[in-house]
DNA sequence: ATTATCTATAGATCTATAGATAATGC
DNA sequence: ATTATCTATAGATCTATAGATAATGC
């Protein structure tokens, strides 16, 4: 508490250091899934952050490592709910239905619609491959699950599909910023068992899923 | 032909005003869908359309002009199938299927990523209304068709759920270049049915579908 | 002495406009 | 005269760095 080391701010505002990395982090998220990150100026972000634009610099190196720590701060939580499912022995289609509502839940939850910036096309930058490589890893776990469960299309296929549906809750969110979250990831859940090609899941099926992620 | 009126250009290639319009839009649609809007500059778009950057304006007042006369050239043909869809009387699964696989293929063939476009941030700019009117009209045609197929479901989330499954191409287009598309479109347009609630499609269904098309 | 900010600014953009110019068309 | 380009540039950014400064901690 009240650690107000360090030159006071131009704002009046005081924070610690952490609270202040924070908040920069929270004025990027809120801008760059609005705005977009190169139309997005440090100096935007810094104004809603409560400091001046150089400050930025002494919590981050530069700008890409904001979206970095973003990108970073929305698939890990996905990421560990997938290793979680996989060590289970439950049946493919609860796992994959319980993965998938766990995903649609923190993408459609997120304080801010951080889901946004996997679409962005700054996405593709050679400094954030880590993210690329975690996010390639939540797929392959999607398309393990769907490996298990017989169709005639490929797991392949359905798991391009079921990816694509998943992560397409954030253009929806944008569209529709008053989504009811919880009801929408239950109906996206069954989406996916459908498109892996499960029949119809029933409430046991998503007790036994829900069951899975607590 | 030979009309060359006008300047030469300074790269030396000569091209009817058509064409060079033309062109810009094809270097801007290349970079918008890689790079992102506002991460490229008038200057980049010039360059890879072999003028100058001035010279951009001569043919479009501004650079967001560049990218509506993108986004309705992805959209309006997509619209186009849909109104036609709308006035036939096939049943509504055959028009459900085949209008997906016509927005897929669309989607999957443009010669660049172009709905790749719809996920920018910057379709949000008030300058771009009317690709979004339009987009919403699409949308529509999805929920249309989908209330005539019973589920459990609300029409509505499952048109959520269709539509974002035919946009999420693009972000498919992006991670997998070489997408074998007309194969992958059959799968989407099959899931397409699947989340509406629609037993499988047999050979009969689709093909039907597929005359509608054309 | 260390920390977290500040002010000031370098240097590199970027979009759009002004006005000139080099073709063809009449 | 019209068309489609060019050159030059205004004016507004934008990112990141340099170096000063105002707190606390020791």
């Amino acid at each position: 508490m009240s650690s107000s080391v360090g030159r006071p701010r131009a704002s009046g505002a005081a924070a610690s250091s952490e609270d202040a990395k924070q908040a920069v982090l929270d004025a990027a998220a809120e801008l760059f899934t609005t705005t977009g990150y190169a139309a997005t100026s440090t100096r935007a972000i810094a104004e809603r952050a409560g400091l001046r634009q150089a400050s930025l610099y002494y919590h981050f190196p530069a700008k890409e490592d904001m979206l970095c720590a973003l990108l970073a701060e929305t698939v890990r939580p996905s990421l560990r709910v997938a290793r979680g499912l996989l060590d289970t022995d439950e049946p493919a289609a609860v796992r994959l239905w319980a993965l998938s509502w766990s995903d649609v839940r923190l993408l459609g939850t997120a304080r801010h619609n951080l889901g946004a910036l996997y679409l962005l096309p700054e996405a593709a930058a050679p400094g954030l491959a880590v993210f690329r490589a975690e996010r390639a890893e939540l797929k392959r776990a999607y398309r393990v699950l769907i490996e298990e469960i017989p169709d005639t299309a490929p797991a392949r296929t359905r798991a391009d599909l079921a990816f694509g549906l998943v992560e397409s809750v954030a253009v929806m969110r944008r569209d529709e910023p008053d989504l009811a979250v919880d009801d929408f990831a239950r109906h996206a859940a069954d989406g996916v068992l459908r498109l892996a090609g499960h029949p119809r899941p029933d409430d046991a099926l998503r007790a036994a899923a829900r069951a899975l992620t607590e």
